[in-house]
DNA sequence: CGGTTTCATGTAACCGGTTACATAGAAATG
DNA sequence: CATTTCTATGTAACCGGTTACATGAAACCG
């Protein structure tokens, strides 16, 4: 690879002035500019992004700390994030956590040492990421960490609402709420929207916890239908227990959405392709990445976020595990 | 962020020396190298990767070059292949290209600026990437690229293969294929295998292609049933069309696996969630990224590889849309 | 005991960019 | 025309690591 002083020699000039040319800042006279062009142009020559990274101290690097891009919500939120940081001149470094503290803490580091400008998390831990110690700029997603890390998700307690008032308004009167795990302020936002629309209208209704891993929920699932047959719509914290809820339904010859409705959460693309397809509350998932980029650069390049915190509507999208009017 | 230099002069030592103890290599007196691991702790010192980068001219980056992280295949094989190189101490760059040759390159362009080590493609741009002109060893994935270039994918002649047996041996007589887009060779390999087996068994069956893209898929599904009301079995491509096959046919009164058997391509985690749950063709997809990731390694590290091709065996996972026997 | 190894450590060049500072000549100013 | 200002360019230090080479001391050896 050709350096930025094989460029000067060709072009006979210094390697000043061959960095004037490539950042087209300081003074170079139209004739060397083009002598040096035509240099560049001759051996093909690239800038070594390493070496202006290490005296810039800027890398144009972002982190994605995520706990699994398997589940079909992150993926969305990957592409978007990977799309917007792109436009804007970044790399995307992928870091599935798992949730396990010590692969977060570890790719901290890593980043750290690759001089990465920025960080997404999602993550649970919101003692061990308060940015005094992590001398990087970070933005949660999701997730929130602490209240001076600008945090962005969607509206859950709004979603929650929405969700109770669809299946209600749709004729649903015996309710079951299957929410995320505890420790999840989203699932529990969701929760409160729920709860304050069902006690409102009086309604009969159960919650039962999931934890999100679709190997359990099986188990738990088949026995919410086991002690409350009576029950006529599901209102489910994600999409795929949704649709977990939809299969043991139809394997139980329930039918959806006639016997029972179904609401799933966070809108993901695959929803659409069960039968019947799962009405859900979408949340923004692109905006929310793209948005979440946005602050984060701002971050970087500004050294500061207009708003610590960004929240976004949800969307109910009605398809076919709800009855019509 | 304390510098080498910091850890020396704290230590009383040259950064020589705090360089051998880093990298343990070089003779260190064991006495000057518990000062040195002191100063380090005290100093909470990581060494600058970004700076050992532009000296060794290894930046223990990989990119993953892919077409849409959002498609389920991908997304599985992202995750292993992240997964393992972080086990080797890798950091892994996600590339969405959509199948842009415009993308591609640039992504190249942005890898090689970035010193990456290698890069992991998932490409249709045989002629593009021969890596005279690339300067970056590469593993082609599931999608050849030239024979010179290390190339791993199931082994889908075969899955083709058993995937007609499968339809056949459980009852099926009038097949039908839906094939992936003809300059996939992976898609043509299943074809070819798929072919083998109903010529051979001069069984009756069509074939359809499909762009693999699920908006365009329906119409074709609708029109497949519509012509050909008699198929009592549907091998398709992948298991997003398995999907909308089984969502078109349950649609139309059709009883799965009862009068249609349907028989998916890929193993895809997502597959066990539809009622009836997708019976596939299963590509060892963590055992593709897996070894992909080792492949480049071993390319990186030794300069070479023990095998140019590496195909994995498909195993077929009977669920739900074909018959018990 | 002198000569050769081996060990422990330091000095400084190097990787490939960027930029502060210096300088010479041209242009502007009074 | 002398002085100031501006333009174009070069030199060399710097970013933070790694390592070739040099050096002095200790260990070994016949």
């Amino acid at each position: 690879m050709a350096t930025i002083r094989d460029v000067a020699k060709l072009a006979g000039v210094s390697v000043a002035t061959v960095s004037r040319v490539l950042n087209n800042n300081g003074n170079v006279h139209k004739s060397t500019k083009e002598v040096v062009q035509a240099a560049i142009t001759t051996l093909n020559y690239r800038p070594n992004e390493i070496a202006r990274t290490l005296y810039k101290k800027n890398s144009r690097l972002l982190g994605l700390i995520i706990p699994d891009i398997t589940n079909p919500f992150f993926t969305e939120l990957a592409r978007a994030i990977e799309d917007t940081a792109h436009r804007y001149g970044y790399t995307m470094v992928l870091c599935n956590t798992d949730e396990i503290l010590e692969k977060e803490q570890h790719y901290m580091e890593v980043l750290k040492q690759r001089q990465a400008d920025g960080c997404l998390m999602i993550t649970n831990e919101k003692a061990t990421f308060l940015d005094e110690e992590l001398g990087i700029p970070i933005v949660a997603l999701d997730r929130p960490i602490h209240s001076h890390i600008p945090f962005i998700q969607a509206d859950h307690y709004q979603g929650g609402k929405i969700a109770a008032q669809t299946l209600l308004q749709k004729g649903s009167t015996q309710l079951v709420h299957i929410r995320g795990p505890k420790y999840l302020d989203s699932a529990e936002a969701r929760y409160q929207g729920f709860l304050d629309v069902v006690e409102k209208e009086k309604i009969s209704y159960h919650i039962f916890e999931s934890s999100f891993q679709p190997r359990n929920d099986e188990f738990l699932i088949n026995n919410i239908f086991e002690r409350f047959p009576e029950i006529d719509g599901v209102f489910a914290a994600n999409d795929v227990i949704a649709v977990s809820v939809l299969k043991t339904a139809l394997h139980r010859g329930i039918s959806v959405p006639e016997d029972l409705q179904i609401i799933g959460y966070d809108g993901i693309l695959f929803g659409q392709l069960f039968y019947p397809s799962i009405t859900t509350v979408a949340q923004p998932i692109y905006q929310l990445g793209k948005q979440a980029v946005q602050m984060l650069i701002n971050l970087i390049e500004k050294k500061e976020t207009e708003q610590k915190i960004c929240r976004l509507p949800v969307q109910l999208v009605e398809r076919d595990t709800t009855r019509k009017e």
